[in-house]
DNA sequence: TATCTTTAATAGTATTACTATCATAAACTA
DNA sequence: TAGTTTATGATAGTAATACTATTAAAGATA
């Protein structure tokens, strides 16, 4: 299996972490304490302690931790949609194909080992408790005008236009993206924190009803 | 019109804002701030200032500023919930009940004359921009045993409960009302912030769109 | 060997999120 | 009406957060 690494957008980090081993010590140990620690007690100064290095150091590869949250959910967002593209590879059928996205989205994310530096599950924890404030702030626009959501964009109009491929009249095809996006986070949450929110049951095949939910509610809402 | 007040659950304050000036104050005074500011830059020394208060008096009412939120968000779905029950009043059909609860939770929210203290247009943005950081932390599971989705979970239960009136077959009546409430937020938001998340133009009609749109996919996929 | 870059070490600042104490004013109570 | 409770204000203080700045040392490159 090959090696691989996901491009990122530069406005994203102010060095690189991808380059050094600091830079990709950071961003590793970054995952595993605000998995750990959640984004509001997460800091720079721990992180630095943790990796024996300095908060100056970390401030040199990232303005701030709102910036590296921001990094970390990018980084998921481009893992999916290349996913996706794998595995939609020489399928022509829109609705194959969004079955195949919706599929993807909605599984359980395990290790991927051609990303041997990055923790895909507890990055997926984090997706799930905290992605929603890298852009519920007050700085969205500056933010997003640096780029700092191309990548969750990207895969909506990815996904989105499977949609207007098979039924062109259907009006809402992002919105009823991006909702299923959310949803698809959303109801884990709720089905392990606040269970009367959702009718997942919290247990194995938790993702399979998750994926059932969403194709649901996508292909009925979607029919021509 | 009858001035009304509703009733907030203890578990939300140390001191009851609503019995004393001062603590009418504060919520009249957070929500504007909070609006103005975003959740993040708001503190409570800004607040005390501003009423001409102190710190020290205003953690007497709220444990602390998550708390306010908390009490806030709380306070507008128990409002919501108190609106669709007035307009379902002597209402059987469950399809429309649904309609108009639905077509509730997606309109414009401007001031309710009924409830002079509190600007609702203004915690209409709250809600949009800040609602989910209410549960998306590492103390929800704490937050939740003292009651503070209370008004959250019972205005999805009473909407859930329509669907399963009219059609008691679909298995995700829960899941499908959060998604749905949760989207009638954050389309508005993407909308202004990242139009191409969502396909609501940001204009004059864009309630009666995102009412299209949520009305559409929740008849659609309920469906016998 | 010189120099450029990267990191570490250290220090410092303003702000945040509280907690504690005490005095005073207002409100209720005997 | 005096006594007591309660609410608020005034003031102070603390540990932590979110940075910024400076300098020195180590390593890589020319």
């Amino acid at each position: 299996m090959a090696i691989l690494q996901l491009h990122m957008n530069s406005n994203l980090y102010l060095r690189n972490p991808q380059e050094t081993e600091l830079g990709r010590k950071i961003v590793e140990e970054g995952i595993a304490m605000i998995d750990e620690l959640g984004f509001e007690k997460f800091t720079f100064k721990k992180l630095a302690k943790s990796i024996e290095s300095t908060e100056a150091s970390i401030y040199r590869y990232f303005e701030n931790k709102h910036k590296l949250l921001i990094y970390l959910i990018e980084w998921y967002w481009n893992w999916l949609e290349y996913r996706i593209d794998f595995s939609t590879q020489n399928i022509n059928d829109p609705i194959k194909k969004l079955e195949i996205a919706l599929g993807i989205v909605a599984e359980n994310k395990l290790r991927d080992q051609s990303f041997p530096q990055i923790d895909e599950a507890a990055l997926y924890r984090i997706v799930i408790l905290e992605s929603d404030k890298t852009y519920m702030t007050k700085q969205v626009d500056d933010d997003n005008k640096e780029g700092s959501f191309k990548g969750f964009k990207s895969l909506c109009k990815t996904i989105a236009s499977y949609i207007t491929e098979y039924n062109p009249n259907y009006s809402f095809p992002h919105s009823l993206i991006s909702t299923a996006l959310q949803a698809a986070h959303h109801q884990l949450f709720y089905a392990e924190h606040l269970p009367s929110l959702s009718d997942l049951g919290n247990g194995n095949e938790i993702h399979e009803q998750s994926s059932r939910f969403l194709l649901d509610m996508v292909f009925k809402t979607i029919k021509a």
